[in-house]
RNA sequence: GCCGAUGUAGCUCAGCUGGUAGAGCAGCUGAUUUGUAAUCAGCUGGUCGGCGGUUCGAAUCCGUCCAUCGGCUCCA
């Protein structure tokens, strides 16, 4: 017998040779219906495996993330075995689950696959998953697995073979489908009730652009065809938020291709959204302490040669600059940290001077490939929220906290919930490959670790994954369907300050080397702008949206009236529009709804009379009629309650 | 940059196998004077992404370029 310690920390026992189901089945006959994959001491594996020493064992089901992960790495054979019953002689390349699903690389050869395939795959793939077949788990060795697809002429796995030790290669078998895999499966393939296929994209054989493009597919499984529905709902509304959409529909930006592609307009609408966001941000940053600069937006390769940007990236940037002047050239300014270093030289600075903070809402311009663009979150030129903030080393902790702050307070303005600070620090394994001192390196680390413990956030470490020249710290929102994104960043850097020779007196007469923090609350405005938009659905908070209430007249009667309550808002500094087409009120009220505008004020003869509005909120309907004044106060204090305390 | 799909009026989209373009919304004009998500009528609007080819004839077939979308690779 051996002992089985549940996630309850209750002790079973069980006869040597259990497997999960076996476990699952001697708590509930439900239970065992929904094992996908058992984790034994912390190591996910098949259900149906045999455990034969004394474990610590999880049961995983699709409430599980690694249980979901199992039933998708399945269905992914699933699918691969449907293609090749439907494309005999298909290769496969690899299979992996993803974060939301599934997808195999494919070979077709010349077979054409498109997407209007998908049906008559699903179609398949459920016939297969009602078989219930088993998955198998074979050993085999080196040699005779490369027989196997040698004979089967699967190139891509021999390959894939070619980097395995002998001895730790097995098979899994599904009904006619084998592949080289290290598991774990689900139990049979009957737990897959419902499929479906996303979409289909060329993909790199091992990521590599120099190798053959295979055809990937994506698919989604689900146990439960509800579940499926779900799915496709939240998909539909992904959609309906799409920011390129929302942009358009609500008249913030456009892109035009004689202008260039990645190359944003903001529209006046847009453009007075932003200026609000910059301008909420600056009220902010100078109560913490900062100073505006501004600069150019081309600068002397010099500059970026000093910077060593030139070296890495002048290749793969738009072309420089010519002058009359032989041999002068200019770039157009890639990021902003070298100028704003120029502007620290300025001078001769000494300790009492530090911390400098140095911003700018600078405009950047980065040749990113054709291919990847994409609406506001991925352009050519943009503007980050940035600043540059020089100080001691024994600053850096105190710095953090200041700017996370900051951060904190955006979030709250603009509604993010949900957020997740990742911390990327050195690789422990490999700290030759960092620039700036061990101490320096050790003191920040150390910082930036404590700044997110006190302040008790949800933290992720990721090791390794500091950039060269320091760690960093980024903000990464969940919105409100659970999508995350990437937005504010915090990074320190021990490069630019020693390429620059920046400087400062010590208080031992001494000249010293400050750290310099970049950091971007809002990572740019562009992208900023493109993730309020998903994440609100276009419906901004009051203080930020284009418009915040617009006047209809219920007819052209009470066009004076409407044009007083127009002035007396504007007066009140309440972005108020008026509607004074020859309209129905419904007719009206729709477009306004349609618009977003939060609030409508529908006035007629009552009104007149009354010295009142009749408010309708947007997505609520009527709220009947109010003082106007009354609502001027209430609005006021919404967007008090929005701001806080930088209202 | 690479693979695939797509490109018709300001917007959303029809247009079968080639026979010189159509709807709804928006816009304009007029009627209507309207009470919480679309009043009615008329009108305007397109070198069918660009260029080249096949054909008596091309939105439709072929080539090429451009752009958009989905991925890959990339992201200081």
């Amino acid at each position: 017998m051996i002992n089985i310690t549940l996630p309850d920390n209750s002790v079973r026992q069980f006869p040597e040779g259990v497997t999960g189901l076996d476990i699952a089945k001697s708590i509930s006959e439900g239970l065992a219906r929904n094992v996908l994959s058992i984790e034994v001491n912390n190591v996910v594996c098949d259900a149906t495996r045999p455990i034969y020493t004394d474990a610590k064992v999880k049961l995983l089901t699709w409430n599980d993330a690694e249980g979901k992960a199992t039933m998708w790495h399945s269905s992914a054979h699933l699918m691969a075995e449907a293609i090749e019953a439907l494309y005999p002689g298909v290769k496969f390349g690899i299979g992996p689950d993803i974060e939301n699903g599934f997808y195999y690389d494919i070979d077709f050869g010349d077979q054409p696959i498109s997407s209007d395939d998908f049906g008559k795959i699903e179609k398949k793939i459920l016939e297969l998953a009602r078989g219930k077949q088993n998955f198998v788990r074979k050993d085999v060795s080196k040699s005779e697995a490369i027989n196997y697809f040698t004979s089967k002429g699967d190139e891509y796995k021999i390959e894939l073979l070619e980097g395995l030790d002998d001895g730790s290669i097995t098979f899994y078998e599904s009904g006619k489908f084998t592949d080289l895999c290290r598991g774990p499966h689900i139990p049979d393939t009957g737990f897959i009730k419902a499929v479906k296929l996303l979409n289909i994209a060329g993909a790199y054989w091992r990521g590599d652009e120099k190798r053959k493009q295979l055809t990937r597919v994506y698919g989604v499984t689900f146990p439960k065809q509800k579940e499926l529905d779900d799915y496709l709902v939240f998909l539909e509304e992904a959609k309906k938020r799409d920011h390129r959409k929302l942009g358009k529909e609500l008249e913030l930006f456009a892109f035009s291709q004689k202008v260039g592609l990645g190359l944003p307009l903001w529209l006046p609408r847009g453009a007075a959204l932003r200026e609000r966001l910059e301008m909420f941000l600056k009220k902010v940053q100078k109560k913490a302490g900062y100073e505006q600069v501004m600069c150019p937006h081309i600068g002397n390769v010099e500059l970026y040669k000093t910077s060593g940007h030139y070296q890495k990236y002048g290749e793969s940037s738009f072309r420089p600059i010519s002058t009359p002047v032989e041999g002068e050239e200019f770039f157009l300014k890639p990021m902003n940290c070298p100028h704003h270093c120029e502007i620290y030289k300025v001078k001769p600075r000494s300790y009492r001077d530090l911390p400098v903070r140095l911003a700018e809402f600078g405009t950047v311009y980065r040749y990113e490939q054709s291919g990847e663009l994409h609406g506001l979150t991925r352009v050519r030129g943009f503007t980050q929220d940035d600043a540059h903030i020089f100080c001691t080393p024994e600053q850096v902790k105190d710095e953090f906290k200041g700017v996370m702050d900051i951060v904190m307070l955006i979030f709250k303005a603009l509604d993010f919930k949900d957020f997740i600070v990742q911390i990327s620090l050195r690789d422990p394994d490999n700290r030759e490959k960092y620039i700036g001192s061990d101490e320096n390196w050790e003191k920040a680390e150390r910082a930036i670790r404590e700044v997110a413990i006190e302040r008790n956030l949800n933290t992720v470490i990721e090791l390794g994954e500091a950039a060269f020249y320091g760690p960093k710290m980024d903000f990464l929102v969940k919105d409100a369907l659970g999508r995350k994104w990437q937005l504010g960043t915090i990074q320190v850097d021990y490069n630019l300050p020693e390429r620059f020779e920046l400087e400062y007196i010590g208080s031992d007469n001494q000249k010293h080397r400050p750290v310099m923090i970049h950091r971007a609350p809002f990572g740019s405005m562009e992208r900023f702008v493109a993730v309020l938009l998903e994440h609100t659905a276009g419906k901004f908070p009051l203080w930020l949206t284009p418009d915040q209430a617009i006047v209809l007249p219920i007819s052209e009667k009470y066009q004076d009236y409407a044009n007083k309550v127009l002035n007396v808002l504007n007066n009140a500094e309440i972005r108020t529009l008026i509607d004074d087409r020859n309209e129905k009120a419904g007719k009206k009220i729709r477009d306004a709804e349609l618009m977003k505008i939060p609030f409508m004020l529908v006035v007629g003869e009552r009104e007149e009379l009354d010295g009142t509005v009749s408010v309708r909120k947007q997505g609520h309907g009527d709220l009947g009629p109010q003082k106007i004044e009354d609502f001027i106060r209430f609005v006021q204090e919404e967007i008090k309650n929005e701001l806080g305390e930088i209202h």
